[in-house]
DNA sequence: CTGAAAGCGCTTACAG
DNA sequence: CTGAAAGCGCTTACAG
């Protein structure tokens, strides 16, 4: 083991050719004949010749691979959406580098910076917001990329976005038609995401739309997505549930809901009867749970192959590229989650 | 856009030194004075210089990247070990290739001829077996690899695995002194993993060790675990239950176990009154479901912190390596899915 | 402590 | 159609 790998030189050798004869033969190239061609084939695959891309890369500028910056493998959610953005950038002809950045602005930039390293082709960021946010570090880096899950600011940039303002909004209303009116919105790390700062704004219209007072102890956010800590905070939540009278919680993902559903369990709360629960994302946990939860649905797929397009048509393009935006609107799917109150 | 990125000859020009001098300012070489040193560093920062990597992994013939290829990432249990082994990579510098086999042989030899390309220093595999498997193909390869899930053969490698025999044999056992005789297995692919087969050999052992006739129509396996596809089958499985008498079913994953869930509640199938069901890996699903899933426990981050020991000591360690092994047991998890039956 | 050179493995524009 | 050369951006052994 931990043999020198064979390289075009040594298929040059014994071809008693040129090297750039054989890399021609290797890479379809037109001027070279049929014949040496295949003699040069021939040992290449004998000596199981594997082109070293680094080399290539190096030399063409281009490694065709792609960035990829999730907040959080463990959320289904991500997932799913990681499946269809490998999918399509396998169908194009690119491959993934998958990183995790924790909602975390540190581990975000130190991700963007091997990106960038590894001279990625492009990169597509679900991006952690807030003050320490690494937006300029992208535009600066001169690499083609999409922001995901991201409304758009006046930072001008590709965007690739489910309307969540709308979600929440939609939400909400959905419960107050049901006689909600004191409603728990349960969010991420106040912030740090487009998706917590857009829903608290559709969460609010909503309620304002319908004459009710919004009250900020009942916007209710996590500091971090680790599931210790979520649990903690889910528990500290459902105990204020005497206090704040709160009958129904809106999450900013299913994960979240999840969570709300085993505290309550543990603490006798009874979903939806005494506590109705509304969940973000329809991940495919939602119809099994106990009861089934009613959740707020994004194509995921779509924004994984809408990213991938996006991102390579950028990359195609190069200097003349006028940035793009899709917008996707969410969608509530109704399960068993949510109650009737009386009036 | 697309401006040529700043390199080491950049800043030699700028800094009146040579590349080399810069090179050692960059790279924490002593031989070079503090002055100048931080005044290429000074200049370097201006200038934003980042580093190609893919120069200096050609040069240096490390790239500190593990290509890592899985069989399905939207299964929770690979997940869960992604991110363990990212954990466990990151704390060591290295990073991730992330890949998807899809359970599928043509799919994995592209992928590992991917990955070899890249150069990446090492591969951990969730390895398809059968007769189009690649592991010739890795041994070729000359790179350090560990195989992960994966019983050891007479194949020379090192492996990270649980002992599923054990964990089915347990689990049917489990079964049986809860009045269960008529007990499904419901598997993968037939013989294309690991599991499925270890499965399939501690089933055989429990049922035989207690005198119950193993019953072919029994020991059921999908084709793929394409999500669409898993629900044909698991519903084709259930309707068999009339014919079959079958009373419970061990799963080969927690995922299978929510197809079975799922089709039964639309059949009207009771759990666990009409149908108990074991699951494995013991994902964060299980809890929630309805009722809450009894399942096969492995210790996926440890699987997966060990297999980047593992194979970060092969790197390190070179020509002179004697591979590992490594194995863990599984254990059951009591839930709410299993009966006793009345005798 | 710094410079000049060679080389990692590949590709391609230029000759012939 | 093939060869010879230059270069992608970096690092390091060798001089001085």
């Amino acid at each position: 083991m931990t043999k020198r790998p064979v390289t075009i030189k040594d298929i040059a050798k014994i071809a008693k050719v040129h090297d750039s004869t054989v890399s021609r033969a290797l890479s379809n190239d037109p001027n070279i004949s049929d014949k040496t061609k295949k003699r040069i084939l021939g040992i290449a695959k004998e000596l199981k010749y594997q082109r070293n891309d680094l080399a290539k890369s190096l030399r063409d500028r281009k490694t065709r691979i792609i960035g990829l910056v999730i907040s959080d493998i463990l959320n289904p959610f991500y997932t799913e959406v990681t499946r269809a953005i490998e999918d399509q950038a396998q169908a194009k002809g690119y491959n993934l580098m998958l990183c995790n950045s924790d909602y975390n602005p540190r581990k975000e930039r130190n991700y963007l910076s091997l990106l960038m390293g590894k001279q990625v082709d492009g990169i597509l960021i679900f991006p952690v917001l807030g003050k320490d946010n690494n937006l300029k570090l992208l535009r600066e880096s001169n690499i083609p990329y999409v922001l995901m899950d991201t409304c758009p600011q006046d930072f001008h940039a590709n965007y690739v976005y489910t309307d969540q303002k709308t979600g929440a909004y939609d939400a909400v209303t959905y419960l107050i038609e049901r006689g909600h009116k004191d409603i728990v919105l349960y969010t991420g790390p106040k912030g740090l995401t487009s998706s917590s700062i857009q829903m608290e704004l559709g969460y609010c219209q909503a309620l304002t739309e319908n004459n009710i007072k919004i009250k900020k102890k009942l916007i209710y956010s996590t500091v971090l997505s680790e599931k210790d800590h979520l649990e903690g905070t889910t528990r500290a939540l459902l105990e204020k549930q005497k206090d704040l009278k709160f009958t129904a919680i809106l999450c900013i993902s299913d994960i979240f809901a999840k969570s709300v559903y085993e505290c309550a369990q543990q603490m006798g709360i009874r979903i939806p009867d005494e506590l109705s629960v509304i969940g973000y994302d329809d991940t495919y946990i939602c119809p099994n749970l106990n009861p089934p939860l009613t959740s707020v649905s994004q194509l995921k797929y779509s924004i994984g192959q809408e990213a991938v397009d996006v991102l390579l048509k950028e990359i195609k393009a190069g200097q003349n590229w006028q940035y793009q935006t899709i917008k996707f609107t969410p969608k509530i799917v109704e399960r068993g989650s949510v109650i009737q109150l009386k009036k």
